[in-house]
RNA sequence: GGUCCCAUCGUCUAGUGGUUAGGACGCUGGCCUCUCACGCCGGAAACCGGGGUUCAAGCCCCCGUGGGACUACCA
């Protein structure tokens, strides 16, 4: 059994390409397949060697490996021209010199009257033979019918003469996409084509090649497209479509695939897969056959879900680029950690920790305007002034510990612990909402406290 | 226009003739609480329409309607 994913390298894997290929994946595990990753380059405009680079370290972050390749479709066109001749050869196929131009007129003209907007055979039975311009078109049979056994829609029928005489090697001397996926996946023998159902209507003409040629045809899936919220093929104005712009957004690996998987395929009631449950329950059977709407904020949720369940080992390697990203020195890995521990429950993205979790790092408190102007006053400055003088000697340093102490000193100044606490909270991380303050305190230490309190009641009594 | 595919809460889906139509995201009421978040308990929310078949249809068939894909010397 062998599998493979054909990217073309005309700009980075895509949301939906991830999830072409994480299906092949998972499939070609769960049968102990062989994946075969090939590069379709054979648009030699749009392709660049870049896209392929960014193709490639995308799937490995997912964790998406392959067994054999990248190949590359441009290195192949000495097979693709010999397969072509052999075609020509047999009658199968045929050299044509029409030009593009009057072969759009022809197609505009016969939309306008309501025709078939197909290639009308002009050079078929000419027997013409190459020549600069000329390309070569395959004779497509006239009747009949061609049925795609698809693993996922089931029987599709087509009449073979709504097919067309499809152009198999165009005038650069390069084969078409049509041809070359042909001759590629048979000659590399894959048994079970797995790709995006934008391509239901090319297969009935790729069987049609396989039987020229005289190969065997693979099993087909077509896995159903996934849309944006207005039920358009997904694309940039539906906001990041990029693999790896999520990981730049925060994203890790596992909520990505789980996300993905998700769209379009379901094992009863379970949401959350590991990879290895996913290989062990994978099937096209339980693939759906319609598409899917991208959406955001259950992404968004699982990703919540992995930063809350990955040990906290891994999730402070992932987390470190974002931290180092805001500039904040994170040398002291295990404080850098327990910063990490204490935001994850409050960080749906990296990102979002990073940006929230900043007063752990900045020698300055960044205040948030409002904050301050409502509890970095007079009124408050006693709450922070107690605890800096009492601070030395607090013995339970601890979160009980520190919340027994407010709470007690609360009490004392005739107030309640919402209060002391919003005020401590403002002077130490500078905005109204963060973790808890006894944690807050306990991680900063001591020593940061006294400082960030100094700085803030110096402020008040500056008038700063 | 033609060909092909698809159709259960807003979204992702479970469901394979008899169910109070289930779960999840989101939304929402409450609990917890030093703020926020987490967590816990509860709620609103769907079978596109019309014909059949059948004792019985979300499930099967047909026709509409709606959405999508393809219709290139792109892949």
């Amino acid at each position: 059994m062998r599998t493979r994913f054909a990217p073309s390298p005309t700009g980075f894997l895509h949301i939906g390409g991830a999830r072409t290929a994480l299906f092949n994946w998972l499939y070609t595990r769960r049968c102990g397949g062989t994946f075969i990753l090939r590069i379709e380059d054979t648009d030699q405009v749009r392709s660049t060697d870049e896209s392929t680079r960014a193709i490639l370290d995308a799937m490995t972050w997912l964790g998406l490996n392959w067994d054999e390749g990248p190949y590359f479709q441009a290195e192949r066109v000495e097979i693709h021209r010999q397969m072509v001749q052999k075609l020509i050869d047999e009658g199968k196929a045929y050299h044509c010199t029409c030009i593009p131009d009057e072969l759009e007129a022809k197609r505009k003209k016969a939309l306008a009257e309501g025709r078939k907007p197909k290639y009308d055979g002009t050079c078929r039975d000419r027997g013409l033979s190459r020549c600069p311009g000329s390309v070569v078109r395959f004779r497509c049979p006239e009747v009949g019918a061609t049925v795609v056994h698809d693993l996922i829609k089931g029987d599709i029928s087509f009449n073979n003469e709504e097919l067309d005489d499809l152009i198999l090697e165009r005038a650069d001397g390069y084969p078409t996409y049509n041809f070359a996926v042909v001759v590629d996946d048979a000659q590399m023998g894959i048994t079970h084509v797995i790709r995006g159902d934008d391509h239901v209507n090319n297969t009935p003409k790729q069987i049609l090649i396989y039987e020229a040629l005289g190969y065997e045809v693979p099993l087909f899936g077509h896995v159903p497209m996934i849309l944006g919220a207005d039920k358009a093929r997904l694309s940039k104005r539906h906001g990041a479509t990029s693999v790896m712009a999520y990981r730049e957004m925060g994203y890790l690996p596992e909520a990505l695939v789980n996300y993905l998987v998700r769209l379009g395929w379901s094992h009863g009631d379970q949401e959350i897969f590991t990879m290895e449950e996913l290989v062990r329950l994978f099937s096209l059977e339980a693939v759906g056959k319609s598409a899917a709407i991208f959406n955001p904020e259950k992404l968004l949720w699982l990703n919540q879900h992995y930063i809350n369940a990955y040990p906290l080992e891994k999730l402070l390697e992932a987390a470190i680029p974002f931290w180092e990203g805001k500039g904040f020195d994170v040398t002291d890995r295990r404080y850098a950690a327990q910063a990490t521990e204490n935001l994850r429950t409050r960080s749906r993205t990296l990102v979002e920790m990073a940006n929230s979790g900043g007063f752990y790092f900045q020698e300055e408190v960044v205040y948030d305007p409002e904050a301050a102007a409502k509890f970095l006053t007079p009124e408050y400055v006693g709450h922070l002034e107690v605890v800096l003088e009492r601070l030395p000697s607090v013995a339970d340093y601890t979160k009980d510990g520190l919340e027994a102490f407010l709470r007690a000193l609360a009490e004392e100044r005739g107030t309640k612990l919402k209060w002391v606490a919003q005020v401590l909270r403002v002077a130490l991380t500078g905005r109204t909402v963060s973790p808890g303050i006894d944690e807050v305190m306990v991680i900063l230490g001591k020593e940061r406290v006294a400082r960030k309190l100094r700085l803030a009641i110096d402020r008040i009594r500056c008038g700063g």
